[in-house]
This record gives C-alpha cells, structure tokens and sequence, in this order.
DNA sequence: GGATGTT
DNA sequence: AACATCCAACGCTAG
DNA sequence: CTAGCG
C-alpha cells in the first residue's frame, strides 16, 4: 500500500539552488494509481476515494490515449476544489467527500481536480529512487499542457515568485523540495519542507480542559463575548505553566474538568482559518500583555484573517464607505477579490475615483501619482510628463483602496502599446426599466461577433447597464470603431425602436444608446470586480451568457455576494486570470 | 486621505 | 488651530 | 471664445 511522503514542518523557506518549490494546496493528499484494468484514488490512509469523486475516473478514462505510454503510473497530489489556479475551497472538498447521495450532480456542478506534484511510477517503473528534478521532469512531459481534471503543480525556482503567489492567493502555504531528494515513502523527511502561511490572530483565553488540555479562545463582537474556537498545541512547558498557574489561582472550576476565567489574558494564534467557532490548524504563537481583552474583536480578527499587506498603512477602518460596509469590510473584499481583479488592471494606466469619507461625500478623480505616495506604487510618465499611476500588485490595491478609492477605471489598451486589448460595447439602458434592452442588445452583439470568431465576454457594469467585452488582436482603434459603428447600425435598423446612436440626450427617449464614441484612446472603462460608488457597494461582474437573462437583476451583485458567487461559480472571465 | 496653503 | 483646496480630461453646448 | 457640463 503506498503511503505519502511527508514534509516537515519549519517556519521559514529555505533559499539556495539546491531547492524548488510547490504551492502547497489545501485538500486531500492523494495517490493516483492508473493500471492497464482500472483508475483507483488512495487516501492518506488507504482508503479508495474513488467512489467519491467520479469525474476525475471518468476524465481519465477519456483521456486514456494520451496516457497509455506510460502506464501502469502512479502521481501522488492533491485533491482539490479550486477557486484560482491556487487558490482552494477546503471545505468544499471536505463535504464531497462525505457525501453519499447526488455525487453526480455535485462533480459536475462543482468538480474536483486532482493536482500532481510527484511521479512515483511510470512504465511499471519505480522511480523512487530518481531525484525530484527527474520525476518532476517526466511528470511535466506526461501533463504538459493538462488543464482538465487533472494538472500538474508547477515548480517554482525563484522563492521570491512563489512567495508572491502564495501571499496574494492566500494559498495554505508552500513545500520547498530538495532538488535531488528521492521519495522516502511514509516518512516525515528533511528534504521536503512545509512553510505555512499562517494567519495571525488575537484572542481572550478564558476556559482550560483539564482531560485534554484544550483552551477556549474568545472575542468580543460588539458587547458581548463569543467563541473563537480553540487551540492545544505551540505553548512551550513553561508558558503552559503559566497559563494553568494563572487559571488555577484566578479563575474558577465550573465542573469536573473545567476551569473558567474572566477575560483578561490574551495571546496570539497562528492559525489557516476561523470560522464558525473553529480554528483550523490553530497553534500558540505568544501572550499578548501588550494589548486589552477588548482589543480581541470582530474588527482585529477581520484584519488579521486578511493578510493585509505590511507595506501599508491602514487607517480608520472603522468610517463607513457604502452604507453599513465599513472601510475595513471594503479592504477585506479588495483583498478576497484580487486574485480576479488585478489581471484586469495590470499594465493598464488607472483612473480611481476616490470616496475618502464614503459614496455620499465629496469626490474626485486620480489618475497623477500623489507626492507624497509610497515607493512601491508604480508609474508610468504620460506625453505631458505626468506620472500615471498603476495598480500592479496586492499592496498598491490596498493602498488605493485604503485612501477611498472605490472606482477602478482602465483603458481599453496595454501601457506602451498602442492597440486596443478589447472591444467593448458599454450598453447603458436610460434606467433600470430598460434594462431588458441591454439584455436583448448583449445577445445581439453576442451572435455577431461570434460569426466573426470573437468570443465575446459579458459583465455587468456596476450600475445600471452591461458591457461586452471581446478580446481582439492586432486591431487599431480605427479599426474597431469601424466594427463597433456598423455593428451598431444594424442594431439600430434591426430595431430603432429600442436601439439609438443619437448623441443628443433629449432625441434618445428611452431608447438604449450604443456609444461606440466612448471606445478611444484615453476613454477609460470600469474595470472587472472594481466596486462602484453605490448604496448598495455593487460590483462590476464578470458573466455567464446563460445568466443574461431579462430576470437578471444587476443590483444583486455587490461586495456581500461576489466572494461566495466565486466561490460557487468561479469567474466567467477565467482567461484573464 | 493627506499635503499644502490660507485665515 | 481651524479651514480651504487640490487630486482627469475631452467633447459638447449655451451664452 | 470660453466657462460650464457630463
């Protein structure tokens, strides 16, 4: 029976060309045995998953012929549910697993994948013995190109990349391998490393399990204290001492075996994950006499959760933005959402829009870096010798955000290029009355553009209408405002009752007008995922063509809705990602 | 939101 | 110390 | 022609 190598746990990566790196994903780890007879998933424990997870099997049974060379094979990796490319849905994973009806439905609404990182065999050939770099070889010749129900994991060389990718797709972590580690099978070994990417959080401690030496961790949401969860390992013999001491001199025993204590010590956990009450993978990190039981609360557990960058300053997180989101609950979505969002701003000049006291107060447009802006946030210089700002990376995202940035516009073209990326048809109803207009024009454009080879794309615009996009090569602006003024014109005679290009705002009517004038040089764009300055914080999103529907109803996609519509849906735009 | 200038 | 101002830019229109 | 508007 095969058992799984395993990585030891340290606290930091090592460097050094000795080693390569994994992204470390947060599923079940799993062997994958590929016969001439069958297709059998091994648990960790040699448990057959495959009942469990039909469409991995039956992937591979489609994909036979691309295998046969090398079979009988054995990869050892993950399964997963993916919400980016590193992104994981633990929990997701762990419910297929224990479910026994619909798993047909469930695989295919909501499929997993299996992601190789190791090569155990090939051939009927044991290549245990091999290096890592050799078996990580063969593996990528076998799964070159894969993006089905089953990948490879890619290795990274530089630690500084897959740092990068760790941090901004809050993955669970990395394994660092030792490039010519072969595979000790069952054994915790030194050549491979597991780094964690823990979150660190403050918490009250206030009972003690004396039976299993558990202790109670809690916070305070808004007067009142509700539980953490809890946490047993990482406390060292005399920090224990300490604790217990403490509790046994002012606390008090409320039953047999538990001892219950007012809040007043805190400390911090390392932990992947707090939710409902429970601690995932919690481990003491160190007391926290510095701070108050009060300072444990709904706001600092937030933030520590989110990973902020610790580039950035952040600063009355408290203020609202949108009614009832404060400027923190803004930060955390910015952070959940840029994985999604920053490929549709990268090496693209931004206009923000900037709310600093929130959507009914005073704003202003940005588009020149301020002067007294951090370093990291990149520029580019404009033909007048300003510098246009950019958004490249998470902490430039926070940045902005944090200075109430709510509106992310971008240009249809790439810095130093002078070509468009995209089309895109802003179809703006008069008012949501009308939106069935936008609905009927998305469609139209749609089977057009698909007649010529585009694969146009759908989101909504945030307000009140939708905006195709279709990625395009090699067309100049004047080219595409051919394109986009005839394809308007026979909107219009298919029907003028409906569809406009009257500029004159009084001639319009009620009619939707195809503003094929606004798709030029300079002319910005809201960009995907980018909020708009609302009451209701709702958000430029990404679309499936079956969702364009007259019931859609473009006000339900806000900052509340959009990380779990991911979660379940994944992002319409996945290309740009 | 923050720097800088004005009362 | 309190308060004001700036933070894009381009086409269009009324005067 | 320019200030103001969107």
């Amino acid at each position: 029976m095969w058992k799984p190598m395993l990585p030891r746990l340290v606290n930091e990566a090592p460097s050094g060309n000795e080693w390569i790196y994994q992204v470390k994903y947060d599923g079940f780890r799993c062997g994958l045995q590929w016969t001439d007879q069958d297709i059998t998933l091994w648990s960790r424990n040699g448990h057959d998953l495959s009942h469990s997870f039909p469409e991995i099997i039956s992937w591979c049974q489609q994909h036979t012929s691309r295998f046969q060379a090398y079979l009988p094979l054995f990869l050892d990796g993950e399964l997963i549910i993916t919400i980016t490319a590193y992104r994981t849905d633990f929990e997701q994973i762990q419910k297929r697993s224990r479910i026994k009806k619909n798993i047909n439905q469930f695989s295919q609404n909501r499929p997993a994948t299996f992601v190789a990182f190791d090569l155990l065999e090939s051939k009927a050939q044991s290549l245990r013995k091999k290096s890592f770099s050799t078996r990580d070889q063969l593996l990528s010749t076998i799964l070159e190109g894969l993006t089905g129900r089953i990948r490879k994991a890619p290795t990274f060389e530089k630690l500084d990349s897959i740092l990068e990718v760790v941090d901004i797709h809050q993955a669970e972590g990395m394994v660092a391998k030792q490039k010519k580690a072969t595979y000790t099978e069952g054994k915790r070994s030194n050549t491979w490393l597991k780094i964690k990417n823990f979150r660190t959080i403050s918490g009250i401690v206030t009972n003690w399990n004396t039976e299993n030496d558990y202790f109670t961790l809690r916070y305070y949401h808004n007067e009142t204290l509700c539980i953490l969860g809890k946490c047993k390992n990482g406390l060292e013999q005399g920090e224990k001492e300490t604790l217990t001491t403490f509790f046994k001199r002012y606390g008090q025993k409320v039953n047999g075996t538990t001892w219950e204590l007012d809040p007043s010590v805190c400390m911090d956990i390392n932990c992947l994950s707090a939710e409902d009450q429970e601690l995932r993978e919690p481990v003491f990190h160190q007391f926290r006499f510095d701070i108050n039981p009060t300072d444990c609360n709904q706001l600092t557990i937030d933030q520590g959760l989110a990973q902020f960058p610790s580039t950035v300053n952040l600063s009355r997180l408290e203020k609202e933005l949108f009614p009832t989101v404060t400027k923190l609950n803004y930060l955390c979505y910015l952070r959940w959402i840029a994985p999604f969002m920053l490929p549709g701003l990268k090496d693209r000049r931004l206009t923000l829009i900037r709310f600093p006291d929130g959507v009914h107060e005073h704003s202003f447009y940005q588009k020149h870096l301020s002067d007294y802006a951090p370093s990291f946030i990149q520029t580019i210089s404009n033909n007048d010798g300003e510098m246009d700002i950019l958004c490249q990376d998470l902490q430039s995202l926070i940045w902005f955000g944090n200075h109430g940035g709510l509106e992310f516009h971008v240009p249809f073209n790439k810095i130093n290029k002078a070509d468009p990326e995209e089309i895109v048809f802003d179809l703006d109803p008069p008012s949501l009355d009308q939106f069935f207009i936008a609905v009927r024009a998305a469609h139209l454009i749609k089977e057009m553009m698909e007649h010529q080879g585009f694969t146009p794309l759908v989101k909504t615009s945030g307000r009140t209408g939708l905006q195709v996009h279709i990625p395009i090569e090699n067309m100049t602006y004047d080219e595409t405002r051919v394109l986009m003024e005839a394809t308007a014109k026979v909107l219009v005679d298919s029907d003028p009752d409906h569809f406009t290009i009257e500029r004159l705002k009084k001639n319009r009517g009620k009619r939707l007008y195809i503003d094929y004038v606004q798709h030029a040089p300079g002319k910005t764009i809201i960009a995907p995922y980018s909020t708009r300055a609302t009451d209701e914080a709702t958000v430029a999103t990404p679309l499936y063509w079956n969702e364009v529907t007259e019931t859609l109803d473009p006000r339900k996609f806000t900052i509340h809705t959009i990380p779990t519509r991911i979660k379940e849906k994944g992002c319409p735009f996945n290309s740009m990602i």
